[in-house]
DNA sequence: CCCGCACGGTATATCGATAAACCAGGTGGT
DNA sequence: ACCACCTGGTTTATCGATATACCGTGCGGG
């Protein structure tokens, strides 16, 4: 910047003024810097910008695994709507591990950015509970966490629970989930849609059945296709499958198949999550939908308020998921049309 | 920093020695150092440490978009490489215009890490040529690009070759080219692959039918869906399919299902690129993989001989692709098994 | 005729860390 | 006895931009 200063005539200042749009330069001076700017190929360093200023442009959107689809789409939504507004987004991966994601936690990291969407899964409340970025920060997940965070999430109980609703409708009695889990020390994604299930069955007389609670691991399609291939091939009967991610129910609808069963004919089959590839799989996947841009618009307005004006009350937010009917379940019994 | 400086009564630099693990510091203030910075809850500023030392720790990967799951799955591999080596990865979305390209490319943006990885798409070799970045850098994708950067690309060509060759083999004659684009201003992925389509049916003696090359926009899943549809309910016969990327594969394949024809029976399909989810749909999807692992090791080791020492001769490295057969093709005419 | 203020711009201190030079005290070699 | 060198530090200058205070000049109002 100094050489450009030299070579326009004019001061440090100046130069930096002009590159900035501020005011209080004169036309010409304007221009001449601007020329000198772009003949000597100069460009701004924004490392001593953000050291002097504290801003930076930037938003940070952590995720567990970039290859998971929900996240990949959360990250692609995202970083369109902020284009626009003049910020950029910078994704990072925490790996899905407790280690992994406090270091990307750590301050240090955080104070790149003027925000901060963490998409935490590893961490708990106490570690969420004994960090105190300065950054504004904006939790997206299902896990509990402490009120003074900001914080959007979906129906989770809700959406299993009109998902599970769905299937009983069409016809399906022995009702498994997929990647449920019934209890968990810590509760998170899992355990909620697997309470929306367990809420579904029992309002509709159905008590559900523990070992219809299939847990995974991973939530990786191919995890599964072969825990429901097995299970069914070890005698498990079931009429109906809820996926606790569509990742899940497209594995399962796999892993049906494999095991000699038709989807919807034999079992139906209901993910979540909605994404974009679920209707284009097998004969379409009946998911539900959690409002994907309305999650976005929230979470931006959440940290717009915090980057804005440091004081805001924290807020809480959970979105509207709706079910989208496809092919992979059949028509209610009793529609008449 | 002062602030610990004080505190532990030692000068600034010790605690930056500390901090860095550099020698020339006793066990002794060492320890009373360490235990003063987490007392204080001190944690070093990466902006000012960058300024002065000109590393970040940082490499950043620009793909055009986060939700096309080659990315996703690419971010996902290089991530998982660079952690254990103390590299910190950012994904960040170019979105595929040529105008964004360059604003991601701008030199201020690019100073913030240690290296880059650009998938670039919409920038040309003009583009490319005009730029001279200071940064490691290497380039991903199919585009022409000057000799003077380092480069890894997939083997397109013969990858759309061994595909068309294996319909051939397995009986389809009437082969389509779904997001094939046979002439175009500046060849890319589209062009490559229908390039290599072009050649396996020239090589087997069918000359390949321009109508057959169904030019795609987006690449997605639904854009291939109804392109197909369309094509073939307009009366468009096929019996073989070449979808440029896999998600074509998997529109093409939900699309001729929408038009009444069966997979593989009645028209084989086979994808490019191998990605997770096409194990998993319809009856498997065959696909060329296109060495995601040996790619991901090339692009980093050219990246970091750049870091290391700045005076590399640049390299363009192409990675060796394979067929994966699943249940989209059916078996060779003439296997005698 | 003098004061006050807008305009266009400059000088300086500063953000927080680190590289480089320097320094005191002890130790071993000759 | 003296020099060289290691150990464990400290001091100072610096990275590149920006916030802040400041300074002439010209002009309108009282």
């Amino acid at each position: 910047m100094s050489d450009v200063a030299r070579a326009a005539g004019v001061s440090l200042m100046t130069v930096s003024n002009v590159l900035n749009g501020r005011p209080n330069v004169g036309a010409e001076t304007r221009l001449r810097v601007l020329e000198v700017v772009d003949e000597l190929g100069y460009e701004i360093n924004l490392a001593a910008r953000r050291l002097r200023s504290g801003r930076t442009g930037t938003v940070s959107l952590i995720v567990p695994r970039f290859d998971h689809q929900y996240y990949s789409e959360l990250a692609a939504r995202i970083s369109d709507v902020l284009a626009p507004e003049g910020l950029h987004l910078v994704v990072e991966q925490s790996g899905a591990s407790r280690e992994r994601e406090l270091s990307a936690l750590s301050l240090a990291r955080l104070q790149q950015y003027d925000g901060v969407l963490l998409s935490a899964v590893g961490l708990d409340f106490q570690d969420l509970d004994r960090i105190h970025p300065d950054v504004p920060i904006v939790l997206l997940g299902e896990q509990d966490v402490p009120d003074r965070y900001h914080r959007v999430k979906m129906g989770n109980v809700t959406g299993a629970r009109l998902a599970t609703e769905h299937l009983v409708e069409c016809g399906a009695r022995r009702i498994a989930v997929l990647g449920g889990r019934l209890e968990a020390p810590h509760p998170e994604m899992a355990t909620y849609r697997a309470r929306g299930w367990a809420q579904a069955l029992e309002a509709a007389g159905l008590s559900p059945d523990p070992s219809l609670a299939i847990p995974l691991e991973s939530f990786s399609i191919a995890e599964a296709r072969s825990a429901i291939r097995e299970r069914v091939q070890g005698g498990l009967e079931v009429d109906g499958v809820l996926g606790v991610t569509d990742e899940v129910a497209i594995g399962a609808m796999a892993g049906l198949r494999d095991a000699g069963l038709v989807v919807p004919e034999d079992v139906q089959v209901v993910g979540f999550d909605n994404l974009r590839v679920s209707e284009h799989v097998g004969p379409g996947l009946t998911s539900v939908d959690p409002g994907h841009d309305a999650m976005v618009a929230h979470a931006l307005r959440l940290l717009r308020q915090q980057m804005d004006n440091k004081g805001t009350t924290p807020e809480h937010v959970v979105s509207e998921v709706a079910l989208v009917v496809r092919g992979s379940t059949r028509r209610p019994v009793n529609d008449r049309k």
